[in-house]
This record gives C-alpha cells, sequence and structure tokens, in this order.
DNA sequence: AATCTCTTCAACCGCTGGGCT
DNA sequence: CAGCCCAGCGGTTGAAGAGAT
C-alpha cells in the first residue's frame, strides 16, 4: 500500500538505489524540487514525492555533512536539547549540515545511553531519581567534589555576601587566559572538573559588582583551540548563568552556548574586550562575533522559553530559601559529561 | 561456520499547520 | 468557514551489518 498522498500511483519503497539516486539527484539539479509530489512523474521514478523529499533531504542533498558527530556537535545537541526537549529539526538547525534525522538517530543510539550511564535522565537532564537521595536533600552548606580529582568548592547559602565559596585546590594553571578579569571586579574562579589533560575544562567563577552577585559557570575551551589574542569570541561560552540583584530582585539569564542563544531578564549579555579589559554590551550580528544566530529573547524571529528552568534556578539563587540541589545537579553534572568523569558514581554530593 | 542478539540508521507512517480556493 | 493539498515534523519500523555465543 502507498502514502496516501499517492495511493493511486504503483510506488516503490525500501532501500534507493544508485539509479534512483542519480535520477533524483539530476532532475533536483537541473530544475529543482518545485512540488515534491510531482517530482518522482517527472524525475521518472516509481516513488512518491514524499519519499523523494526524505531521500533528498536526508540523503543527497549536496551541504550534507556526513560522517560521525563531533565533540562540539555531540555537546550541541545535549545543551539545545536541554532547552528544547525533541525538538529535531528546530536543533538541526543548530548544526550545519546536518539533518533532524540524523541528530535523532544519533540521540536514540547513543547520547540517550551515554546520559543514562550518567545517571542523567535524557529526558529532563536532571539526575535519576533513584540514583541517590542526597540529589534531594537540602541544607545550607553543600561540597561538591569530583572524587577522583582534588577539586571541592562549597555553596554557602547562609549569607547574602558570599555566595559561593571556593576550595581552589586544584590547579589554576589550566585556567584559559581569556577568562574574565578586571581591576575593579573580583572574580573567584575554580575548575569543576579539573583535568589539565582535558581540552574543555568547565570552571565557575563568581564575581562581585555593586551589590550584585554574577555566578556563573563557563565551559571554555583551551587556548590552543582558538585563538583567544585576537577574537572576542571566547567569553561567552556558557552553559548556564543567573544574576542576582538582591535576594528578593532575581533575575534570570540562561545560555546555551555562544553559537545558539540566550534567554533571561534582567542580564545584558557582555564580554570583556581582551585587549583593553572593558566591558563591552554584545551586539547583535556584529560581524566581529561568530554569533550572528544569537537570539534575544524578545526577538520575534525566534523565541526560546527555557520550559521550568527559570523556575529552578530563581529557587537555586534564592537565598532566603534553601539551597536547590535539582539545579546543581542538572547545571554541573552536565558540564561534566565531556570531562574524565565517567559515571555518576564519581561524581557525589556530600551535605 | 552457523546462529542469535544487538545496534544503527534509512525510510516510512501518521499527524499538524499553513496556504489556497 | 470548510475542505483540500502540501511541506514539515517526530515517532516508529525494519533491513542490514556487527558482534557475541
Amino acid at each position: 500500500m502507498g502514502h496516501h498522498c499517492c495511493s493511486k500511483q504503483k510506488v516503490k519503497r525500501g532501500l534507493w538505489s544508485p539509479e534512483e539516486d542519480e535520477k533524483l539527484i539530476r532532475h533536483i539539479t537541473t530544475h529543482g524540487h518545485g512540488c515534491w509530489s510531482s517530482v518522482p512523474k517527472l524525475a521518472g521514478l516509481q516513488r512518491c514525492g514524499k519519499s523523494c523529499r526524505l531521500r533528498w533531504i536526508n540523503y543527497l542533498r549536496p551541504d550534507l555533512r556526513r560522517g560521525s558527530f563531533t565533540e562540539q556537535e555531540e555537546r550541541t545537541i545535549i545543551d539545545v536539547h536541554r532547552i528544547l526537549g525533541n525538538r529535531w529539526a528546530q536543533i538541526a538547525k543548530h548544526l550545519p549540515g546536518r539533518t533532524d534525522n540524523e541528530v535523532k538517530n544519533f540521540w536514540n543510539s547513543c547520547i540517550k545511553k551515554k546520559l543514562i550511564a550518567q545517571g542523567l535522565d535524557p529526558n529532563t537532564h536532571n539526575l535519576l531519581k533513584n540514583k541517590s537521595n542526597n540529589s534531594t536533600k537540602k541544607s545550607n552548606n553543600y561540597t561538591y567534589h569530583n572524587q577522583d580529582s582534588t577539586s571541592t568548592f562549597t555553596i554557602d547559602t547562609s549569607t547574602n555576601k558570599e555566595i559561593i565559596s571556593m576550595d581552589l585546590k586544584s590547579t589554576l594553571a589550566t585556567l584559559p587566559t581569556n577568562f574574565p578579569h578586571s581591576d575593579n571586579i573580583t572574580y573567584n574562579y575554580t575548575p569543576i572538573v579539573p583535568n589539565i589533560e582535558y581540552q574543555n575544562p568547565t570552571f565557575v567563577w563568581s564575581e562581585q559588582r555593586n551589590q550584585s552577585t554574577v555566578i556563573t559557570t563557563l565551559q571554555s575551551q583551551t587556548s590552543d583551540q582558538r585563538n583567544l589574542n585576537t577574537t572576542r569570541d571566547s567569553m561567552l561560552d556558557f552553559a548556564s548563568c543567573s544574576l542576582m540583584e538582591s535576594a528578593t530582585n532575581i533575575n534570570v539569564s540562561s545560555y546555551i552556548n555562544e553559537n545558539s542563544m540566550w534567554h533571561g531578564t534582567g542580564l545584558e549579555p557582555t564580554t570583556l574586550n581582551p585587549v583593553n579589559g572593558q566591558e563591552e554590551e554584545m551586539q547583535v550580528g556584529d560581524q566581529q562575533f561568530p554569533i550572528i544566530q544569537t537570539k534575544f529573547c524578545d526577538d520575534k524571529e525566534d523565541v526560546y522559553k527555557v520550559n521550568d528552568h527559570d523556575q529552578t534556578v530563581e529557587n537555586a539563587f534564592d537565598v532566603n530559601s534553601n539551597f536547590d540541589f535539582e539545579f546543581m545537579n542538572s547545571t554541573f553534572v552536565p558540564c561534566g559529561l565531556y570531562s574524565n568523569v565517567n559515571s555518576m558514581d564519581q561524581l557525589s554530593w556530600d551535605c
């Protein structure tokens, strides 16, 4: 039985032969696809238009990128999926040359299993409920540590002044030169997953600025991967970011990465010019940035919502309430996915 | 070598929404 | 407004290949 769209025709189904591919390619490169339902007849194929369209989009298009997904692509998929869910077509738009079908297959066959192995729910990206009772336990002081490293930091919610205190046992030699620095702002840095060998260490920093405290996690690439001295693209590779104006007035922002989108209120995306150290407001369409796809939260063309993430972040950094472990789990643990942390057993929380 | 099991991924199916009449 | 057509999307299927027994 053929498709309903072409039930009157005698159509072939199943795998495409090289001859069929050749016919389709020749037709589309010569005439364009036009109306897909007319393509089979014009191209001399015993297929339905829907099948032709799918074959072209997913396999024959010249701009397709074949081969294995890179680590960067994999990270992008996870980051965007965390916000958008199973919207494969939207996710694929962030991966030039990749199709929604390809992304979906890669997710189902590879990433999903990897997340589960990490103890993460692939749907929510949070810790699986039965992994640890600690994940829902709340207290004022917490320590996160990676068991096979020396990195620890303490989150102290008992005071408004010091949101995060850090135990910088781990080496700061891995700190990329592009990290925020300024004479007027105090920054504290710590690697969540310190590993000199690791190419993309994840850091957290907090900064005190006037009466605001900004707490940011950053997944950064090392300087040998980017020419940090000549480009300004290095500062906005955020995993997440929040700004606390006061205990009662919290503004929230979330970033996917520097190539994609950001969302939130109250915090304009800024970057520091590595030449003069001055903070600059990020300009959409600024050709000096490779961030031409950046979307503002009120951008009419492409609005991204962060589902329940907003609420989680608010809870997490409301110093008048208990600290939210779910946020920490969902934010920091994924940052370690590409590090030397291979399973949830290597990560733990002490309360 | 044969058989079974698992994994991958191309292709299909059913549904939705937009545009047109 | 209803009905139709079409493109596009996400879930699912199943053939083919890889690996295990």
